[in-house]
DNA sequence: TTACTATATTCATTTGTAGTTATATAACTC
DNA sequence: GAGTTATATAACTACAAATGAATATAGTAA
């Protein structure tokens, strides 16, 4: 298990997501994704495994806090790639009408 | 299939490479790679499903050709966390499990 | 037509993993 | 101690997908 299968699951990203905004207990989790107790525990063990969390124990609870350095894995495939990505909507210090006019 | 499993194949990772940097036919890939051509071609499919590759019949020869732009789905994601990793080395290929030897 | 080349698909087998239920472990409360 | 809470693990089912062998399809050439 790799940083790039941890993110191939959607509800592992959902929870990767919630870690982000603040730790969480895994009750916490539980509630905010509608998941099974088992499968968030489950879940949160591959993201261990990944580096992707880290644990601090707090008397019974087990607070989860994210660790993004895996990430960079991520990114330094992604690198290459962004030069491709047309993911600008509008540029903005270019006319709009100029913009228009390169594209067709 | 999404763009998160296609990349969660480590064998689609290396196709990916390859035809990003020019298109490939089937066997061109295959010699690239040593993966066999039935298998090279079933993980061109997942490609070609996730719109991560184009195809250009020529003759009897297929040019594919990448496609960056579902990558966008990947990179929306990662944003919210590239602020956590400014001027962070890159993560280990093989990830350290000090951090959960908390666990027996 | 037949033969050859390039690529795709089918089939059978195996592996990995997501989900559930049940149980185990550990910390806390009484 | 017993009972409760929080979390983890085990056993199981189900299914997607990886792998390899064989076959199918389509274009090219003789």
């Amino acid at each position: 298990m790799d940083p790039f299968n941890a993110l191939a699951e959607p509800n592992r990203r959902r929870l990767l997501e919630a870690i982000r905004q603040a730790p969480c207990t895994v009750n916490m989790l539980v509630s905010r994704t509608g998941l099974s107790q088992p499968a968030v525990s489950k879940h949160l063990k591959y993201l261990r495994q990944t580096n992707l969390v880290t644990v601090k124990p707090e008397g019974q609870k087990r607070w989860y806090e994210l660790n993004a350095t895996p990430l960079t894995q991520i990114e330094a495939f992604l690198e290459p790639y962004r030069p491709l990505l047309q993911n600008r909507p509008v540029a903005p210090e270019q006319p709009l009408e100029l913009a228009n006019r390169i594209e067709k």
